[in-house]
DNA sequence: CAGGCATATTTGCTAAATGCAACTAACCAG
DNA sequence: CTGGTTAGTTGCATTTAGCAAATATGCCTG
């Protein structure tokens, strides 16, 4: 009935490595873009995504093996120059992970070139850590689950790109109260042993950017 | 190839009347939701928008015969349950304009059932406009294109839901520098006439979030 | 076991930003 | 000229952020 557009769901996955910011790409084995790096990605599953969200940690689980800890919408990036096959619109999603996770990591400061235009979206993707770090503790999600208030700092002053006094970033971090201390110790090497904590269990209030049924074989027809 | 998806963009176009936050609503002619009040929205033209944006924009313009001065990207809402032909995802923008704008408008306070998901669309433009409230001049938008501090204060505080102090606003609204004084004054009534301001006009750096051809009736296959 | 070294964590002070209230300015009506 | 009304500014108290030094706690060495 209408001019069919081609949609699917690429996923920005971010994570440390040796204190740098990557993500996770993908060489593309077939067309278009053959052979060239990409972003994990695919359609949408219509019988088996209940919503964008849903097909987003379905291709992390099957492209990436993983479930990330904070995934989000980013951005759909569309129009009839991004595809050679045609219209398309790219439903955006970033996820962070922690340094742990096997995969393909580049940093996000030299990227060649990238198939579509996932270059752009991997900007994007920066762009809005760097400003949502301003101002919550999501660079917390790029550690491993427990960590000390020293690594936090590094990994957002790589993050923001400047460096943070100490003190001011340790009274932000405790006033904002979105860390548990965890008790026992860590010790880096031989010197005073640093408090551990982790992130507070919460509950991520999504005003409902998607809405799924209970994934089912039938549907209500199209 | 692929199950079809139905894609649509639907707008936010937000305006205030009488100084209450309004949303411009058009009664369904069709099915699905007949009748009902829903977002200006519709399918994407594949061969006419060359990027959503562009169908944003055609949307105002054919259903509402505007083209408001501020447009952005809200969000993309999908799944198989929110449109009852099967599986939908809408990209949704918020637009601003000034109140002299003819349309049906609604409280955004008070909204009865509507078509989709699209009072979830809503709420999600106003907490966007909240919170971008906090540090730009969106507001501005809002009102007619000369206008004084203390009318601008009055929006933000209707859009913020709090009243603010006069001089940290002035202060505020000055150090971001992104209004001009419009040479000549203007009074309410009986009192001290006002400064007159207006938006500098600056360039819109949207990070490319969607790229398109130069429309044209051709395209490079499918 | 004392002293040195390295990092963690706190404390004290200064400077900047914000909030609050009073004050002055400009206009109109009478 | 006086009073009323809104515009716009100024002065200070309070809060917040930035910076530097001090203190705390471990390990290591001798």
């Amino acid at each position: 009935m209408y001019p069919s557009i081609i949609v699917t769901v690429d996923v920005v996955l971010m994570t440390l490595c040796l204190d740098v910011l990557c993500v996770a790409l993908i060489r593309r084995p077939n067309a278009p873009f053959a052979g060239e790096l990409a972003l994990p990605g695919g359609y949408v599953h219509a019988q088996e995504d209940g919503n964008a969200e849903d097909a987003a940690y379905r291709i992390l689980r099957e492209k990436m093996g993983i479930r990330p800890p904070y995934l989000e919408q980013l951005a759909t990036f569309s129009g009839n120059r991004r595809d050679p096959r045609g219209w398309s619109a790219s439903i955006a999603y970033f996820a962070l992970v922690s340094p742990t996770t096997e995969a393909t990591w580049q940093p996000v400061s030299k990227l060649q070139k990238l198939a579509f235009d996932h270059a752009a979206i991997i900007q994007a993707a920066v762009d809005r850590l760097r400003s949502k770090s301003a101002y919550s503790v999501l660079p917390a999600y790029l550690l491993p689950e427990t960590f000390t208030l020293a690594e936090l700092q590094k990994i957002y002053e790589q993050v923001l790109g400047s460096p943070l006094d100490k003190s001011s970033f340790r009274r932000k971090i405790k006033e904002l109260d979105l860390l548990d201390q965890v008790a026992g110790s860590f010790q880096v090497g031989n010197q005073r042993p640093a408090q551990i904590y982790r992130l507070k269990k919460m509950m991520t209030f999504d005003r409902t950017l998607s809405q799924s049924a209970p994934r089912k074989a039938g549907r209500s027809g199209q």
